[in-house]
RNA sequence: CGCAGGGUGGAGCAGUCUGGUAGCUCGUCAGGCUCAUAACCUGAAGGUCGUUGGUUCAAAUCCAACCCCUGCACCCA
């Protein structure tokens, strides 16, 4: 029986223009994705975006649209990055769907009917012209952070969900299981919020009209939060016609968001699961920021980093790599485009891209591009070999584990083992004794071997570059799939190379200007 | 205030749980090689591991106190 993996990024509110920010998440999804699929499991990748709200409602307003109007302008946007990123999801829900409305309110008059849901007072501070609400931390000086007028002491009423009663099963769910990684958050969570005791969550606003509406009194709307997390089930189907596979692929087995949505989806979506008598997701795989100079990256700061211009210079892959190669789970990760150069530089054009170029280039002036079948295996050789067929297993278990960044750290150390093992085998000499054409056949086979490996691995993390060099190191299809992956000697024998463009230009010079 | 995380050669990090020659990448310097994208390989310099005190034969690692940085329920990957 095929294994199912369902994984999720969050939905994005499109309350402007996506960053590079939005991109780790859903590139770390696509990844994992990409694995798995390589794996043999049969996967659903899901993104979206989250489409109600006050704020929403007005952005619209003061663009002048309709919400509905503003909303499918910019979510186009976020499908475009992701076709510009290479990133591969299999659905792409929106909260403004008709047949997400269906689940959610079809779930709110469940937890209704359980007593779950109940009718309270909401009480904060409000602006009256701007019709919102405000906590007294947001207030500026007694003032609206909107518009700066007056705020006063007001109740309204509004529909809260029992989020207190979970106190103890949360705590448990947190304390014991695998869910959420890394594993030192769940410390922070337990000790702010679970020991505390949870509040009661208020989730729905009377203010607010573009949002969905509580089915059992439709002067209220469902909290933008409420509804945004029921994605997860309404895309497979649950509570609504449009999708079947709700039985197949749930519970999810990893969401991943960043650290600043952690609490909703390590607290608040657990609660309503239980609440639903739902399983429970398998994982939730925390990671932090992208910050630039100290700062997390925002419009108003102003120091957003638009995805496109860095793809247009760099490419793609390059792009995917560095991500995914120097963000981790847990810290935050300060750009910079001098360090970006410089790992994309070193690691995919001196390392990779310069060993593909390098060997193949040999095998054409030493043998005429087609190795001779005769072989001259030295003791010494299984020192690269072993680590390349241990490869796969030491990737597979960074992955399951959502440590992307030792993953391309295991792959890149073999890379440099094999820039090692030109130097030590010099085949450049062995080309010079007509007596040492055999080991020189086999020096190169290796390299065209580990190539194999290596390029096949790293096809997750970079789909548009690892063709290109099985074309070059003439890789069939059915040689770079995930079982010959850890299998040597898996290319004929008498294997022919065809040397092709530069895989990774240098960008130094070029994004000097 | 409290809670959480962090403070390791010029930069970015690992090591701390399970004490025992301080490691990696980049940069710098010197050498080697010439197949390759002026790429590759080898070696060297450079750190009293935030501070102070304690435990121990031995502490980056354990304990205590303190200092500094970051985050902590409007929204935001």
């Amino acid at each position: 029986m095929q294994k199912t993996f369902y994984l999720t990024t969050p939905i994005y509110y499109p309350s402007g223009n996506p960053h590079i920010g939005h991109c780790y998440t859903t590139l770390a999804c696509d990844v994992i994705a990409r694995y798995r699929r390589m794996q043999g499991d049969r996967v659903l990748f899901l993104t979206g975006t989250d489409e109600h709200g006050w704020k929403i409602q007005q952005k619209a307003k003061e663009a002048g649209m309709e919400p509905q109007v503003y909303v499918d302008q910019l979510t186009d946007r976020f499908r475009k990055l992701w076709d510009c990123m290479s990133i591969q999801y299999d659905r792409f829900v929106r909260t403004t769907d008709a047949y997400h409305v269906q689940t959610v309110q079809s779930v709110f008059q469940k937890l209704y009917d359980r007593g779950y849901i109940y009718k309270g007072e909401y009480i904060g501070l409000y602006c009256t012209p701007c019709e919102s609400f405000w906590t007294p931390k947001q207030v500026v000086n007694g003032k609206c952070p909107d518009c700066g007028r007056e705020v006063t002491d007001a109740q309204e009423e509004a529909y809260f969900f029992q989020l207190s009663t979970f106190t103890e099963k949360i705590g448990d769910f947190l304390k014991n299981g695998t869910f959420l990684q890394p594993k030192e958050r769940a410390l922070e969570l337990l000790n702010n919020f679970i020991r505390p005791g949870l509040e009661d969550l208020c989730v729905s606003r009377t203010g607010v009209s573009w949002g969905i509406s509580v089915p059992f009194d439709p002067k209220h709307t469902v909290y933008v939060w409420a509804d945004a997390l029921f994605n997860y089930l309404s895309a497979l189907g649950y509570e609504n016609a449009r999708f079947s596979d709700w039985e197949t692929f749930w519970p999810a087995q990893l969401h991943l968001v960043a650290k600043d949505i952690m609490r909703f989806h390590a607290i608040v979506w657990p609660a309503l699961l239980m609440a639903l008598d739902l399983p429970l997701p398998k994982q939730l795989a925390v990671h932090g920021w992208i910050t630039v100079e100290g700062k997390k990256m925002s419009k108003s700061v102003g120091n957003v980093i638009d995805p496109y211009v860095l793809t247009k210079l760099y490419g793609v892959d390059a792009v995917r790599y560095h991500l995914l190669r120097e963000l981790a789970l847990g810290c935050d990760y300060e750009f910079s485009s001098e360090v970006m150069a410089r790992r994309i530089d070193s690691d995919l054009s001196n390392g990779l891209g310069n060993l593909v170029s390098r060997t193949v280039a040999m095998v054409e002036k030493y043998f005429g591009g087609t190795l001779p079948v005769e072989r001259e295996i030295v003791a010494a050789d299984s020192v690269l070999i072993d680590a390349v067929c241990a490869l796969r297993k030491k990737v597979d278990a960074a992955i399951d584990a959502v440590h992307l960044k030792e993953a391309l750290a295991e792959i890149f150390a073999v890379v440099a083992m094999a820039n090692q093992y030109v130097d030590a085998n010099a085949p450049w000499r062995l080309a010079k004794q007509p007596e040492s054409r055999a080991r020189l056949a086999t020096v190169l086979y290796h390299l065209l071997e580990t190539l194999r490996i290596v390029s096949g691995l790293l096809a997750p993390f970079m789909p548009n570059t690892m063709p290109k060099i099985w074309e070059q190191i003439g890789a069939a299809p059915t040689e770079v799939a995930y079982d010959p992956l850890q299998q040597w000697g898996v290319l004929p024998p008498a294997i022919s190379v065809k040397k092709g463009a530069i895989l990774f230009p240098k960008i130094e010079t070029g994004a000097k200007s």
